[in-house]
DNA sequence: AAGTGGTCTAGACCACAAA
DNA sequence: TTGTGGTCTAGACCACTTG
């Protein structure tokens, strides 16, 4: 076997031999200096493309314990974090923003939760609303550590928060979940659908190695749609 | 400059800089050459490191046109696709399966759509119950090529179709798409939720090169969610 | 203790897109 | 045309983890 010349050619050729089952689930498959002699190149050529299936969960590689294809893969996907800015213009379609919001108060334990913070029982809480064509497109409710994003020193009445974050504050990691939720009297006002219509609810919170920056929960108006790749 | 090491450290350094706005966005950044003087490393360890960042959406790189940090980040998170029984076994809970129907039937024209076939207008469509705890956990609404999953040689009763499929079929692609919706009777019924309930769903859309292998919907028990890491 | 993947190097050539 | 990232090589050393 010489075919091979690039790492995407042995990439291809493995998932090949994954899917023929030529390498069954739970088998180790030939170590990287094998492959490599048998596709007649660098190791590290090699190296690139088991790494790239290891990174889309295709193969599990350990030191010293070799590769395997996993019994039961689990594949992974990404998806992209647009502000909602372009999300909407990606659409085509006129971005609006409002400001409904802005002041400080105490979070509900659930949200204090997330900034671990016994101390600091005052956050900053802002609500906006983000539209498309004029209709309700995304209603933000966000809670900001108020020593990070300061009252007065930093204003959401134009740039939401969601852009301003995005462009100004550095983070380091955090976790994002999704849910449905029927919308509340509150939430159906604001995006002018019935009240227990079945809303699709993003909630994402941020962190630098310090501190949480900010927890929020972006709810869309019904028919919203996310779409991720495979 | 000659602290950072391995790749992950200029990675590290690199990131500090487009927090710190040293790199501001828009603005190209040093090439990898000059990088790899300063860093006092091989071209292919800075390669390695800006490489990553532009997989995350924090840098975008051309060739010719150099490196750049966007004006408006796309940051990019991934989700893992497990099946469904090891979600559930993931949260230390029982397991149950129980299939409820399986036979050749005419799609709707939005399941057609994603099949692109105008000729086979009979495909397999099988639907079937996940339990977590005994509990419905998630209903399993799937249309499947018949000419790839024959009726009769391959049967979903004991296995369902989303562990055989992982476990069996290659794909190479697809799309996955989540949204929120409300409990028809059907889905109330077999869920044993309230008819009108917000419930998270997943469709999903597998093919490979040659032809669409299935369609899922996976509308989950009210409560559900799901995670991401950011 | 030893095997395997992880990473780094120094150099080279190539592909693409901007000038 | 030319500059920049993309990739490959051959060799080396290291880190982890398993036996």
């Amino acid at each position: 076997m010489k075919r091979p010349a690039s790492w995407q050619a042995i990439r291809t050729e493995a998932l090949r031999r994954i899917h023929t089952g030529l390498w069954s689930p739970g088998a180790r498959i030939p170590d990287e200096a094998e492959l490599a002699a048998e596709f007649s190149c660098a190791r590290a050529t090699v190296n690139r493309a088991l790494r790239s299936l290891a990174e889309d969960g295709l193969l599990e590689r350990r030191r010293k314990g070799g590769t395997r294809v996993p019994t039961t893969p689990v594949r992974k996907a990404t998806f992209e974090i647009a502000i909602i800015r372009q999300d909407i213009e990606g659409r085509s379609q006129e971005y609006g923003y409002r400001l409904i919001d802005d002041r400080l108060a105490a979070p509900p334990a659930e949200v204090l939760a997330e900034f671990e913070t016994s101390r600091d029982v005052v956050l900053r809480h802002v609500t906006a609303l983000h539209f498309a064509e004029g209709r309700p497109f995304c209603l933000e409710d966000r809670w900001l550590n108020p020593q990070i994003v300061k009252m007065g020193e930093v204003e959401f009445g134009t740039l939401s928060a969601n852009e301003w974050l995005v462009r100004n504050i550095a983070y380091s990691g955090g976790k994002i979940g999704f849910h449905a939720l029927a919308a509340d009297r509150d939430a159906a006002g604001k995006l002018e659908c019935a009240e227990g219509a079945a809303l699709f609810a993003i909630e994402r919170t941020t962190r630098n190695p310090t501190a949480t920056i900010t927890f929020v929960r972006l709810t869309y108006a019904p028919g919203y749609r996310m779409e991720a790749k495979l």
